[in-house]
DNA sequence: CTGAAAGCGCTTACAG
DNA sequence: CTGAAAGCGCTTACAG
């Protein structure tokens, strides 16, 4: 059996109670008996049952994360800053991979405070039935999930993908191509062909200097796969951006591969403003929401929907930030 | 609020307790009873507070997983085994990416079951301070956690190399190589490493015949990478062993890319047992443990040390399997 | 500053 | 077959 505060309190020569307030320290307990009774606890190994708490809490300090799966690399990294950023305030974070369904009905069980959607990796999901819950549930854009407690964190991926093209075409880039997965079913990679497009207009771009390379996935062997037909290309475009970090990963293996030079010979811009990016073969430039912001702001949103008792509906749309580093350079370079 | 039996109770005109009992089909209620308080229960989308349940239980019928990440695909593929395994025994599974003794604190918190542990990805882990629980562990190999109910389940692999060195010698091949990561701070891969080698001796071949060629990590780029050395190699093998699903996928492909056909110019022969193997450009050969075997053992060891209540500790080591596909064919082909 | 009491939502003997 | 009671491990007013 599990060491119990009666255990503590039975050794300690107090109540349970005064157990109690002593491990969540409370003011009202004397400095010398606190002290006494936490290291007793620790010498017990007690670690305290996060059902009773939660029983008479009503809360359980608990939040669930709802992703398909983490397979791609700047997807773990904003899980591990979310999990950071829940950390710093109290909260564990528990993960599932079970179909939408399911997974908010465990949630539901374990009386998570909060739960935490990925919608972007399954659009598949969409069709699977509407799911009603009262759990704070903060959403990386839109979700099936139906909730009165329900806020959206997002990224203006139109205004990083336009911002994107304005910065090559500024480095003198006329011939500019968006890689990355253009599948229409995904509203997400959408989003981001459509600001590619708008940006080549409102910089005076033809569609024949400034098009689209269908990828079909964001992992890195559709990169490479995508870097391996552009290396093929008739007028090969002097500058790329690629719609996700594993596309980017890839792609420049390929391109560094077949014997291109970055950026001598080809600039390159990568969605997705994570840390990684600067510890590829080249250092490359980064548009998209910083990621631990990202995180943060999944947090700090869940957080506030969560102190809210009421019903509750918010969007929050993160600023892109481009950072510049060595892969993009002035054209002709 | 929550929809609590209580409210069930009171609008069922019956005592929580029937309402108890009727949800948990107890025999001693009613037949009609019950489906009263079963149709009011799921109009009113009550879902069991698993908090109160395993405070009054003393199980959770959790268990959770602790996991590295979700990179590998053979590693995603059998915790979707374990977890469907477990399901079909009323349990539900959660995973953490915590660190092992944070994990582990939090699973003893949530006051889980049991638990799984994946050492395999994380040879760092070991040092790592080492956790004692009581909960009953299942390790995928060994663990630096020690717990005085745990049980270590793992693939004979060894003998699964072996096997795969045995059926391409029989199969007239005379160059074979092992393709795999073959790091020394890693035992599981050194297991197979050593496996490759001893079966090369016992079917006669020479050290410059059966060679192994280090893809330095066992990920699809790793493959890749692998693929593209082994392509430039002088005196290619005309078969080839690799150490893992993702770097089959990644050698594959460069193999094809490469312009060389497999199996004709290239026999290839895969560990991991998954059906995904059966879904690459070529159906590839397998040797392992097969996963749906893999994941039920591993649940059923857990089930097994969580209905004993005293200190145990055992160990099952599953026996390869080699599933003839189109990869490999009898050389010269 | 400390302790006794009530209660979180549930299960499970026990009595009827 | 149904219900009243005790209790799982904990927190939190409340009394002292």
């Amino acid at each position: 059996m599990n060491v119990t505060i009666k255990d503590i309190a039975r050794l300690a020569g107090v109540s349970y109670s005064t157990v109690s307030k002593a491990l969540n320290d409370s003011p009202l307990v004397k400095t010398d008996t606190r002290r006494r009774i936490v290291e007793l606890a620790r010498q017990l190994g007690y670690e305290p049952n996060l059902a009773a708490k939660s029983l008479v809490s009503r809360r359980s300090m608990t939040v669930g994360v709802l992703l398909p799966s983490l397979e791609r690399v700047a997807l773990s990294a904003l899980v591990g800053r979310i999990n950071d950023a829940l950390a710093t305030r109290g909260y564990e974070v528990i993960l599932s991979i079970l179909p939408p369904t399911s997974a908010i009905r465990l949630f539901q069980r374990l009386q998570v405070d909060g739960i935490v959607v990925f919608e972007d990796i399954t659009p598949e999901a969409r069709h699977v039935e509407t799911v009603t819950t009262d759990i704070p549930v903060v959403s990386i854009g839109a979700s099936h999930l139906v909730g009165s407690r329900f806020a959206v964190v997002d990224v203006r991926r139109k205004d990083a993908l336009r911002e994107a093209v304005r910065y090559l075409a500024g480095l003198g880039h006329k011939r500019i191509a968006y890689i990355g997965d253009a599948r229409e079913s995904d509203s997400k990679q959408q989003e981001k062909v459509a600001g590619f497009m708008e940006g080549a207009f409102a910089c005076g771009l033809s569609a024949g200097d400034a098009f689209v390379l269908n990828s079909g996935g964001n992992t890195w062997r559709h990169g490479y796969d995508a870097g391996r037909r552009l290396l093929e290309l008739d007028g090969r475009p002097t500058a790329v951006i690629t719609g996700a970090f594993d596309v980017t990963a890839g792609l420049l293996r390929a391109a560094l591969d077949g014997g291109l030079r970055v950026p001598d010979d080809l600039s390159l811009v990568s969605y997705d403003h994570i840390p990684q990016l600067a510890e590829l073969d080249v250092p490359v430039t980064a548009v998209g929401a910083p990621v631990d912001a990202f995180g943060e702001r999944i947090a700090e949103a869940l957080l506030d929907i969560m102190a809210d008792s009421g019903p509750i509906r918010r969007e929050t749309h993160l600023d892109a930030v481009l950072e510049e580093r060595a892969s993009a350079v002035r054209f002709p370079g």
